[in-house]
DNA sequence: TGCCACGCAATGCAGCCGCAATGTCCGGTC
DNA sequence: GACCGGACATTGCGGCTGCATTGCGTGGCA
């Protein structure tokens, strides 16, 4: 088993470290958001143990980029900040439990163990932009975590260009993802589907821009 | 969304009951370890919040009860046996979470929400749907829990909708479950049974989406 | 022989999507 | 900076495809 510890303190950093370690769990330390990112981003962790008040931030806006990147591994918080309000803004950023300092070593060790009876998450092959979602296994739009449905060809031409995000795809790409090969097009239908799609999206903060005489580019909105 | 809540003492039961009430959670009451275990066998819920001093035993007793029968069902542990001691034998018992009397209701609420973000337990045999329950060992479909009677083509096609709840399920795999291989389809049968199971399930909360072109998507009414 | 499941077909209907008309924006040229 | 052309945006319309629903008839099973 091994586990990421993001804290700051020294101190507290290498009390944690001994105590996990006699229970034969590894240990990897991340004193910044930044490195803690880094992290996980390389190697692979059974579970993180967060600690809010960070150098380069508050932990838990670690929480959301994890779930993004990594949406089954399990997110501890520990921090001082341990009033119901500071409880409930961990919980609802995506933690799966919170813990407030002072704590008994033993008492965190359980609720590792129970955070990780959880089934692993598998298979998800997901692309998010800002508050878009696409499951790309399942073909399926979310904005907000509310599934959008698409009729086939502009969820065709959504999955085309939220597979190459950031980048400009040809016209042409577009076409022949929408309509195929051979079905060719005698019209302006396939804007008549950006225009639908920009609409639908409006309130998942991407927009789609058109770049004049290549194709289409969808991003974040700014 | 609707838990079990068990718990002996009528005041507290009361006080949970309204503010989880408020927050458009179902709540039955359970005021004994029997009561609590003949509902959860019944009935379908979607966590059970676990007194521990009840007049028949330690509500922890029941942990592993519900595990072997209820294998993915959330239980938090609410007491006001709040040393570290206890949380790590709740925990260790089973719990997915420990709460210690007194506390928020926010933070309930809140560490309801992150133990319900789990994804489904993998050995757990039934799939919940709003109101309808399916036992997939059983092959048996429950609504509110009355069992529903369903002829063997609609069973068929309503066992695959749910094991890909939320997904869509492309018509040819419909086919497939229903008909098998070589029993090939020449008219619209299968709608025909997707309609009848649609009037069905009229009171399960659920809704069977047509996916133009592609299939069908099964999910819990809006 | 009565009942139920289910395939089948007829009818009705909704929504997707192609198309075109009109409007808007952008870039290039002088 | 004014003008112009072309590319993109948006919207309404209508046709057509594919789904919804229902009734009927047959065949299997008790």
């Amino acid at each position: 088993m091994r586990i990421l510890l993001v804290e700051d303190e020294f101190d507290m950093a290498a009390a944690l470290t001994t105590a996990l370690i006699r229970h034969d769990i590894v240990v990897d330390h991340a004193p910044t958001l930044e490195i803690a990112q880094e992290a996980t981003r390389s190697a692979l962790y059974d579970a993180v143990l967060l600690d809010r008040k960070l150098p380069d931030g508050d932990g838990l806006s670690l929480i959301p980029i994890l779930r993004r990147e990594r949406a089954g591994l399990p997110v501890i918080v520990l921090s001082a900040l341990g009033s119901p309000e500071h409880r409930v803004a961990g919980l609802d950023n995506g933690a799966d439990d919170y813990l407030a300092k002072p704590f008994s070593t033993d008492e965190l060790l359980a609720r590792l163990r129970a955070v990780m009876r959880r089934p692993p998450q598998i298979g998800e092959n997901a692309v998010n932009v800002a508050r878009l979602r696409f499951d790309l296994n399942e073909r399926q739009a979310e904005v907000e975590g509310e599934p959008l449905d698409l009729p086939r060809r502009e969820l065709l031409a959504l999955e085309i260009l939220v597979r190459r995000a950031g980048r400009t795809v040809p016209r042409s790409a577009l076409e022949e993802a929408v309509y195929g090969y051979d079905d060719e097009i005698a019209s302006n239908s396939l804007d008549a589907h950006i225009s639908r799609l920009r609409r639908k999206l409006s309130r998942a903060g991407v927009e789609i821009h058109a770049i004049r005489g290549l194709g289409y580019l969808l991003r974040a909105a700014a």
